[in-house]
Order: C-alpha cells, then structure tokens, then sequence
DNA sequence: TCATTAATTTAGGATTTCATCATATAACAA
DNA sequence: TTGTTATATGATGAAATCCTAAATTAATGA
C-alpha cells in the first residue's frame, strides 16, 4: 500500500501535524544539516546529532512519515536529503522569525532595564 | 519581570520549541484568522474557531508565550493580531509544502494505480 | 556459496512528559 | 453589578521519547 496523507482532514490540522513533525531538537538538527548539503548518510547523521543510531534511526522515521525527508539506499549505506526546497524555506523563516522575536525581545528587556517601572508583565498580558 | 526567551538554548532547540507552539490545529486555525484581517477580539476568535472560551484562552496563552501574538486590550474586548510578519509566512510556506506533498503524494498514487506492481513501500523506505 | 562484518531499521517496553479540556474562580472594565 | 476575558486546578489520557535487543540488508572474503 502506498502511504497516502489525509486527503479528508481540514487544511489546519494538516498543518498542525506538519508542526508536531518538526516540533523535536534532534528533528530541527537532522533538517538542517541536510539543508546544507545536499546529501547525507545516516552515520554522517549520527555523527552530526549525537544520537544513538536506533534513536536517530526513529527521528528518521518520523521525518519520512511526514514527507520532509526521503531515503535512498546506495551499497551499505542509506542517504537522506529534504524531499521539497519548502522544507529549508520553513526553516528559514524560522529562524527570521526567532531572530526578530530575539532582538525585540532584547530590546524590550533594555528598555525596561532604563526605565524600572513596571510596565510589562509575564507574557505581555492585556 | 519581563519575559524572556531563552538565551542560551541551543538555536534547533529553540526552533523546535517554536513549532511546538505551532503544533495544534486551533492554535493554527486562530493564527490563519489573525493573518487575515489585522485585529481579531477574542469573541470572534472563538466564534471562528468553535472553541469553548477557556480552552480558547490556554491556546490564545500558549501563543503569547511563544511571542507569536500580541494582545491588547481596548475596553471590554481584547483584540489579538500577529506579532511579526513571519509568522504569516511560516503558515504560508507550509501550505505551499503541503500542496507540494499532496499532488506528489496523489501522482505517486496514480502511478500505482496503473503499474499494480509493488513499487513503493509504506513510506519509502530504503 | 556460506559465514562474517558493517550499516541501518524495527520491536517492544518503560518512562516521562506533556497536553488538553472542563469546572470553577478571578480580574477587569463599563 | 454585568459582561468579557484570563487563570487555577485537576483529571485524564495520549503520546512522544529513548533504551536494549534483535532483525534486515548489503558487501566481502574464504
């Protein structure tokens, strides 16, 4: 049987599931470096993540499960890359993203560093 | 004391964290509805989304902690509105994958259809 | 060909963690 | 006080992770 998405569920729950793929470190790591090249072996993989091969070994699996990475096996070795550039494009906007809420966030922790009144509080809660 | 990410995590944990936040379908429906109009009050939020209000507020919270909305508060009501532009985009960039995914997963899918032999596996493995 | 070694994947299980959702209560503005 | 939104609490269940061990697959050499 070919493995199929859920062509029946709505759009948004796709989408949160695309999320819960990627929402692991050793995933992000694993992503990454294969966004960087454009082809990776797993032990190149364990090397770069630290893992054990069995527990990289089911990261991998999750990752093929949501369609972000493909594998191809060539001699004794299994090679991975992204399946779509939008894999690298999420990333890169995730990094925007965080880098953006970073320095604001930097800038706001100065701002009320300069003036110790309290003007925001916990999550900037109305 | 203001809130602030954190600083010294490793950038794919902090990565991860942020999709983690992303990781629910009413959090994605409420964001795909801040990224229509520029301010949303929370009761149309919860007419738009069908949720409970309480549940509604722990996902609009769990937003707020991950910087990706911003509240604020104008007499009775609170209207909510994305915190940066990137968070658009990183809901538009998973469409566009998940579009990807879903006319290749379909192709693939004819293609079985005509050739009937065992040519892939439940999820392309090796 | 058979046995051996290497690389990767799967099985099964224990643990933890996390997440969600409802009820009830609180805070806040008008 | 009334209406609107937020938090606390707790129960529940789900599920994600990670380990050990075993299985699969491919290359190599006797």
């Amino acid at each position: 049987m070919v493995d199929q998405p859920d062509f029946h569920a709505p759009l948004y729950e796709v989408k949160a599931n695309l999320f819960k793929g990627l929402a692991h470190p050793v995933r992000i790591r694993v992503l990454e470096l294969l966004a960087e090249s454009p082809q990776v072996s797993v032990a190149d993989l364990i090397a770069g993540t630290g893992q054990e091969a069995s527990n990289l070994s089911q990261h991998l699996s999750v990752l093929r499960r949501h369609h972000l990475v493909l594998a191809e096996r060539r001699g004794l070795q299994v090679f991975y890359r992204l399946a779509y550039p939008q894999v690298a494009d999420l990333l890169t906007v995730a990094r925007s993203l965080l880098t953006e809420v970073l320095t604001t966030t930097q800038k706001n922790l100065e701002l009320s560093m300069a003036l110790p009144n309290g003007s925001a509080s916990a999550e900037d809660r109305p």
